[in-house]
DNA sequence: CGCGATCTCGGACACTTGTCAAGATTTTTT
DNA sequence: AAAAAATCTTGACAAGTGTCCGAGATCGCG
């Protein structure tokens, strides 16, 4: 048996969580523009059309708040790249839609991007954020390794490195696109898309 | 003819610029422990031996300690690293030489090398460091190029992708080396040295 | 409608921040 | 040794920070 009580609790969390959703993602947006060393409760709130009372009535403190953001970033994130894993017949074809996608996702949003890195870096001086960087970190990895072995079995070979490797090679390809990008190299991303096309065919034997 | 006042400020200026050095060298292990975002003039202060004034009469303002910082973290920086071209006569000594070089860089400053992602991912915030940093990456990658060269004399080969690219394959691994290694893994080291020398070989044609 | 629960705002607080300046101390010059 | 210049300390200031709170506004249900 549900007593009232009950389902109004559960109503309110739906709600309240929901609320929690639409301000993490407005003060999300607001952490990209900012990002972590320069963003403040108060400046958040500013940047969003929330009061600073609100964000924190809806989260304890700071660190709550971004690392709830931090989580939100990952649903979109693994949402995204999925998608990305599209279907090929070839491995040029898929080391093609490999290198176009990454290069779209760097146009599309860069800040998001920026901000990754930025919360992957702080995650190395402040052990707040550890647990769910590593998270995202090896979801990413994973996302990254179907696309290696499905390269492999298109050219009938097999991997010649680890996961972590191909996260590792792919990851410092797309961050230094990045930073050539938003510094307003304009090669950027045909610079990323060649480097992803003539780095897959080097990870399989 | 040389005024004596000109050799006064002169050597006033060599003083000076002697004391900057000092005090900057201090700072940069504050730094390196603290991280850009927690790190202000006071708890840098804190971390040496120096009042908060001292920095404020050696520094106009905070931007300017932290660039002339990175400038220092420069000069350490390709200094050590270009000791790391060591004389090899085959292409496995080479690779090995690379591997353990950079293995051993990774153990022997780990808080060094993340204040240095940190401050390139803060590049992509703030332009003020912006210039600071990509000499600084740009010296990085040259010394890294020169490492590829050699390997491909050495395997009397071609390097077959560009110095940008090289560059940021190794980047990335030994930036997720790094975020293993402050992690706690335990093979972050041995990790980065198999990726480092299996790396090299797919380089070259 | 009315009333209690929930939500929202804006201000108050204690504290930290960057910056600066007036004086104390040391070094250099005359 | 006196004067001048430099080095350094200490404390003050305004602005910004995280946190908390109380008074309205709004909502949901009897």
């Amino acid at each position: 048996m549900t007593s009232a009580a009950t389902v109004r609790r559960r109503a309110r969390g739906n709600k309240f969580e929901e609320r929690r959703r639409e301000l993490a993602d407005a003060a999300l947006l607001a952490l990209a523009d900012l990002g972590y060393a320069r963003a403040s409760l108060r400046t958040i709130a500013e940047h969003t059309e929330f009061s600073h009372g609100l964000l924190h009535y809806y989260f304890a403190d700071k660190i709550d708040l971004i690392t709830y953001c931090v989580q939100r970033y990952k649903a979109a994130c693994v949402q995204r790249y999925d998608s990305l894993v599209a279907e090929a017949s070839t491995p040029g074809q898929l080391a093609n839609a490999c290198g176009d996608g990454l290069a779209e996702a760097l146009g599309d949003a860069p800040l998001m991007h920026r901000l990754w890195y930025d919360l992957r870096i702080q995650s190395m001086f402040e052990d707040t954020f550890r647990k769910e960087v590593a998270e995202i970190d090896e979801s990413l990895q994973q996302m990254l390794w179907r696309n290696v072995r499905a390269y492999a079995d298109l050219s009938e070979g097999t991997p010649s490195c680890s996961p972590e490797d191909a996260y590792a090679l792919f990851d410092g390809l797309f961050q230094q696109a990045l930073l050539r990008y938003l510094a307003g190299t304009e090669t950027a991303q045909d610079d990323l898309r060649h480097g992803i096309r003539t780095l897959l065919p080097r990870l399989v034997d």
